[in-house]
DNA sequence: AAAATTTATTGACATATATCAAGAGAAAAT
DNA sequence: ATTTTCTCTTGATATATGTCAATAAATTTT
C-alpha cells in the first residue's frame, strides 16, 4: 500500500469526495507535488512572470496583489487548504498581472503546470475534479464581486469578518482595506466603531 | 452526413477549436439543444428558482439582475455567443439570487443541466471542454471585478464601451448604470462631459 | 533592550458621487 | 395620433469616504 504524504492528504481527500480518483491517478498526483517551506513575505509570483505552478496551502496565509491608478490592490486572500494561483496568466500562460505574495510563513505544495497538463491529458478522469475546482473558484471570484457592490464600508467589512474571521488577526489592515476597496482610514474607523458596540 | 442546425455551428465551431468533439458527443450534444424564440424582457430564470438549463445566446440580448440593498442590479450583460445561465445557482443546483431577464428578443437555444450531466459523464472528453469554458467565464468575472476597483465612474464606463461597444445603444441607461455600481444621474453626467469631448 | 521602521488611529478638510426634485424626451399603450 | 408611462437629463444639496497630517502603537532591525 502507498504511503501518502499526509500534508496531501486533505487535498486528495477533497479531490476523492467530488469523485473517486483511479489509483494510477491518485499516485501520479501525489508525486507530481512538492512540498516547500516559504518565509514570510516572499514572493512566489512576481507580475510580469508566467504562472506556471499551482500551489496547495498545507499551512499558512497568502495573499495576490496588483496595481491599480499606481497603488498597490491587494486582490485575493488564500489560506490553508486553497488552491493558489494567478488564473487569469495560469489558463491562458500569459504574463501575470498579479503578484503572490506570503503573508505569514508557509508550508506549500506546488505542482507544475506542465504537470497539471501531463494529468488531465493522460487521466481524463482529472478533467471533472479540474472542472469542479474551477466551478467553486468561479463562485468564491462572483462572492467578492458582490462584496464589492455592497452599500457602505461596513457591510463590505462584515463580509471579511464572516468570510476570513479565522485569519484576521494575521492579516494587516492595511491589505484588508485595499480587499474590500475602502481606505485604510476608513476601515480602521469601521472597526473602531465595531468595537464600541 | 449528419445535418447540424445552422443556428448551432458557431457553438459547435467553437467548441471543436478547443478540442475536436468525438461524433458521438457532436451529435448527442447537438441533439440535446432545443431552438425557442423569446420576446424581449421575459424573464427567463426567476430568483428563487434552481437554474437547470444553460441558455446558448444564438441572437440578441439579456441581462442577470439582483436585488443589494432593496436595489435592482444587473450584475451581467449576455449577448450572441454566450453563454447565459445563473452560475451560483447552476453548479450547486440550489436556489439562484440572480433572475435572468432578455433585454431584446432573442433566439436562445436550451440545454438542461441533466442533459449537460449526461454528456459529461458519457463523454469525460467534454470536461476538457467544459473546464475551458468556466475558465473563460472566471477570467471574464474578474475583468468586471478590477472594473468595480477603478478609480472613478469616468473609468468605470470607459470599461462598459471597451467591451459593450457593440451593444451599447440597445441596452437602457439605467442599467449599465447598476451594473458599473453608479447612479443613472452619475453615468447621464459621465455621458455628457464625454460627447463635449 | 533600544532604535528605527512600519502600521494604525484620530481629527480636519476636500471631493466624488448619491440623493432628491423637476422638467424634457422617448417609448409604450390606448 | 394622443395619452400615459417610463427613462434620461440637469441642477441643488447631502453625505460617505478619500486625502492629508500628526500622533500613537506595533513590529522589525540592530
Amino acid at each position: 500500500m502507498q504511503i501518502f504524504n499526509e500534508q496531501l492528504l486533505p487535498l486528495l481527500t477533497m479531490l476523492n469526495s467530488m469523485q473517486q480518483m483511479d489509483n494510477a491517478l491518485q499516485l501520479t498526483l501525489h508525486n507530481s507535488f512538492q512540498i516547500v517551506e516559504v518565509p514570510k513575505k516572499t514572493i512566489i509570483l512576481q507580475e510580469g512572470k508566467i504562472c506556471t505552478n499551482v500551489w496547495y496551502v498545507v499551512k499558512g496565509l497568502l495573499r495576490t496583489y496588483c496595481h491599480i491608478a499606481d497603488k498597490e490592490i491587494t486582490t485575493r486572500l488564500m489560506h490553508t487548504n486553497y488552491l493558489a494561483l494567478a488564473p487569469g496568466s495560469y489558463f491562458t500562460q500569459t504574463a501575470s498581472t498579479e503578484t503572490i505574495q506570503t503573508i505569514t510563513n508557509c508550508t506549500l505544495a506546488v505542482i507544475t503546470y506542465k504537470s497539471m497538463q501531463y494529468l488531465l491529458a493522460t487521466y481524463p478522469q482529472f478533467n471533472y475534479h479540474n472542472r469542479l475546482l474551477t466551478e467553486q473558484y468561479y463562485y468564491k471570484l462572483e462572492q467578492r464581486l458582490y462584496m464589492l457592490r455592497k452599500q457602505d464600508a461596513a457591510a463590505k467589512y462584515q463580509f471579511f469578518l464572516k468570510n476570513y474571521s479565522t485569519y484576521a488577526k494575521y492579516i494587516p489592515q492595511k491589505y484588508i482595506a485595499s480587499f474590500l476597496n475602502i481606505s485604510p482610514e476608513t476601515l480602521s474607523r469601521v472597526r473602531a466603531k465595531y468595537k464600541k458596540e
